[in-house]
This record gives structure tokens, sequence and C-alpha cells, in this order.
DNA sequence: ACATAAAATTGGATAAATTACAAAATAAAA
DNA sequence: TTTTATTTTGTAATTTATCCAATTTTATGT
């Protein structure tokens, strides 16, 4: 196993998950692609490398971390499931123009606790999503 | 028009829509039932009364209304877009369980700014999810 | 090491959600 | 009323995601 690897390995194995080839593969790319991909983003780019790779296992793979909090499962986009490999705690902004998905730090912003009681309500993940135009686009603009 | 419908039609026009039958019925809709239902239970409901009602129209009906932000489109649930007809600032939580999606209050929660930059992104919407088990399914448990 | 059991992967079929689009119906304007 | 614009409808097509049985890989016990 190659260095780059390595940290894929190590999350897998953090997060009590067999580490297999398919899986190591899936992790490491969501660690070096901060891009929120999808899973067909995922499979055409791994299935390159990969040829039998199978996109039943990505799908399979992802809901798995997502499960055993080794990625984040992101909904903001109506159409499709994306997914993140950072999981510390940030926002999420959807740019309507370029359809990118930015990550907003939460240093300034009100602090939401991973894990809480409200109302009763047993919370054990929290998602902040915002929608707009980003910096990017916004500069673009004139 | 009856009286239950005459919220629906000032609904429509305070967000500058036009209000067709069908738009007045699909608010009257979201106005009645605040269980962020999905476009094809709003089209069975709605399609006993109305059975001509084409599930296109559902679907643009709602897309139309939340560009206009006449009611929210909530992407919580990965597998299905939902749509809430209060559109003041709330929080929704996803119960593992049921499945329902639980309104929760923001007065204890960090205030989240409807519209904001931040970091040059400017935010126009803000969605904040809680997934977890709903207080009445943590109440069954025992 | 070998046989057996368990777990993971594969790929094709299938299902569900959503959109595209052109025709028909309705409403607005001239 | 005629024309024009808007809205609705219904079918077909697309996209996303899941099901499931066969295969492969990994783990377990002797």
């Amino acid at each position: 196993m190659i260095g780059k690897e390595k940290e894929a390995y190590k999350r897998l194995e953090n997060c009590g998950l067999k580490p297999s080839v398919q899986r190591i593969m899936i992790m490491d790319y969501l660690l070096s692609h901060h891009t929120h991909p999808t899973v067909d983003e995922i499979y055409k780019d791994l299935s390159k490398k990969y040829p039998t790779l199978s996109k039943t296992t990505v799908y399979n793979t992802l809901r798995l971390f997502s499960v055993y909090n080794a990625a984040q499962m992101i909904t903001i986009d109506e159409h499709r499931v994306c997914y993140d490999g950072i999981t510390s705690p940030h926002a999420h902004l959807l740019c309507r123009k370029c359809g990118r998905i930015i990550d907003i730090s939460l240093t300034q912003l009100p602090v939401i606790p991973e894990s809480k009681i409200i109302e009763d309500n047993i919370i054990d993940e929290v998602q902040l999503y915002y929608k707009g135009i980003c910096a990017q686009c916004a500069r673009r603009k004139e």
C-alpha cells in the first residue's frame, strides 16, 4: 500500500470498518478530493484505474461510510447525494450558479452541537446547508 | 372560493404568483398539512378530488413555490424531496425510526440569519437539518 | 494447508423519483 | 372575438438508487 493510502486505511480502522481494496480506494478518493463528489463521479474516476469496480459497490460503500461516521452524506442538492471525507463539523453552501458545494467554516458561526437532546428528540447528526452564490461566482458577475 | 382557501390565495398573491385553481389547491394542501409531504403524497391526495390533476403540475408548482419563497423545499431525506408551507425559519428533524420529519423551533437554538454574506459568499437560504430519533419514538422504545 | 462458513463485491435487472416536451386547455390582451 | 401568452396535462425518457443472485474474497476451525 502506497503512503497516500495510509490515511484512508487508518480512517477505516478507526471507524471499525474492514479495509478492503475497494474501501481503501474509495476512502482515499474522498480524502484527496475535497469537491463533495457524487457516487457517479467517484465511480467514473476510480473505474479508470480499476475497471472491474461495480457502481453498486460504490453506493454500498459510501452508505456504509456514512453509517460508520467515516464520511458525511450531503443531501443539499435535490438531485443527487454527495459525500464528504471531512467529518468535522462545518456547513455547506450550494452555489446556484456553478453548482459547486463549498465548505463554510463554523468558526464565526453559532456552534451547533453534534449530539444533543432537543425537545425530547435525540439528535445524532446535524447538517447546516446554505444556498446562494459562491464568492467566485459573485466576483465574476461584474 | 371557500374560506379555507383564502389563506392559500393570499400567500400566492403575496409571493407574486398567479392564483390558478391548481396552485391554490396545492398551496392549500401545504397550509393545512404540516406533515412535510412529498410530491407523490400531495398528488395522490389531491387527485382524489381533482382527478385530472397531473403529477407534472405538482412537481412544477412546488418548485415554483420554492423559487418564489412561497414554500420551503426540504432535502433532508436522501430519497425524495419534501415541501413545507411554513416559510418562517425553523429546523427539521428526520427520525431514523418512523421516517417522519419533525419541526424544531429555533427559539432556544442559535439564530441563523436568512440572508447574509459569509466569507464573500452570498447566502439567500438556510436549512438546518437534524437526524436522530424523534421524541415519540424515543418514548415508545421501552 | 484444506474445507467450510461468513463477508464483500459484482453486474444485470428493476424500481422510484424527476424532468423533457409537445399538445391541449385556460387566461389575458388587443 | 381574435390573437397571444401562460398554464396544465400526459406520455416518454432520464437519472438515481436499490435489489438480488452469482461470484469472489476473506476469515474460521480442524
